[in-house]
DNA sequence: AAATATATTTAAGCAAGCTTAAATATTTAA
DNA sequence: TTAAATATTTAAGCTTGCTTAAATATATTT
């Protein structure tokens, strides 16, 4: 299956996990780039391939097939993302771009490979779960956003929810990496932002970073 | 620069440096699996961006711009073999497929970081010497064919010119490997067929191979 | 509930990278 | 050196994955 095809059914994939589940052409369109015009198309014939269903004016729903395909493509993303990260000094934003590339031109043994060298990682260096080679999913996802944490507590960062450059370069500025430990100073719940303690320094974050960055309480 | 024309400068480059330097049109589009048609429009439009010379019924030259990007590609080609054969147990065929594809999805950042981390190497595992980031090679090779090599001697195995995968099967099958030593036991020059010693196994190899399999003398 | 705004779909069309078939040029061989 | 074989080029056409513009449906607002 060609590029296009696996990045229109992982967009939809992704789309539906997260919040706003909204999958109808023109969203899908617009985190793909493209027109509407041309998801709409896409989506038609990705339906005459029973990868996803279509009716018109609704949503976008993957098939089981469709579903399979997205979880073999964000497999080998996180993969790469994990296995650049742990050989090479490059920065989050810049191994998700490599990733971005690279999943779509990877076979599955090459995939294995990279998986068995990491030791079958669970999650990503951003904390997203890799699906191992059926498609399966860990999905014992116990963390919580820095913006629901309490006063007082200390928490490991477990996942960081972003694409975007400025974020992981503020991130990678301040120590704010997957692992490592935030202490939750104060929550000012009036204005909606969270001031912590990280190596030292204290920053201010407000909730556009904190809905984003995921955090487990530290036992 | 799409992959269609990646590809198509590097083929024109191994041409060239090959025994038989054919680059009109046909030859190419052998080698590329299309037509000989499709072949004649992309050197047409190869020229206007000033990546080869194109004249009607002549061989197909490569400009300075065209020559960069081969050895581009070819350096990323080769770093990524280099690099797979370090990290995981895969045949040599194996990692020259993942290389075709992913050559072309890799920055020239990642192809450093990747290069840096095997020490800036000369040679891929084929023995094939690795462009660096300026496209310079190190063409010091001293390196003969297993068909001329003499009765008695011992040689190091420094190339495997070959892409195919039954040729790289019976060479893993006996041991013939970057950096393995062989023991050249007689040469039956009536016949073109070389008789070795590797790993306390005697094999009788015709031209076909022994044309193909590039030695140093052991001193 | 009607009017307005927004989203989706349809239609027509384009560029890239191919194909096959026919025309033309070059090579090879008799 | 002329005829036959081979290679290259031209021409027409196809698929994929996009575009813009216009038509149509759905959502939102008042």
């Amino acid at each position: 299956m060609s590029i296009a095809i696996e990045n229109f059914v992982k967009a939809i994939y992704k789309n539906d996990k997260n919040d706003s589940n909204n999958t109808k052409p023109g969203n899908i369109a617009k985190q793909l780039g493209i027109s509407n015009a041309a998801a709409t198309d896409m989506a038609k014939k990705l339906a005459t391939k029973d990868l996803l269903h279509y009716e018109k004016y609704q949503e976008l729903k993957l098939t089981d097939k469709g579903t399979q395909m997205a979880l073999n493509v964000v497999r080998k993303h996180r993969l790469w993302e994990a296995f650049l990260f742990k050989m090479f000094d490059m920065s989050l934003h810049d191994i998700h771009r490599e990733a971005e590339l690279l999943e779509h031109q990877t076979s599955d043994l090459l995939a294995d490979k990279i998986s068995e060298y990491l030791g079958n990682p669970k999650f990503d260096p951003h904390g997203d779960p890799i699906p191992n080679s059926n498609g399966e999913i860990t999905t014992i996802d116990t963390s919580i956003a820095l913006s629901n944490t309490e006063e007082g507590k200390s928490y490991i960062i477990s996942r960081l929810m972003s694409d975007d450059k400025e974020f992981f370069d503020f991130c990678a500025q301040h120590g704010l990496k997957y692992g490592n430990t935030v202490l939750v100073s104060k929550q000012f719940s009036k204005n909606k932002m969270t001031q912590i303690s990280i190596n030292n320094n204290t920053i201010l974050l407000n909730e556009d970073f904190t809905s984003i960055i995921y955090v487990n309480e530290k036992i």
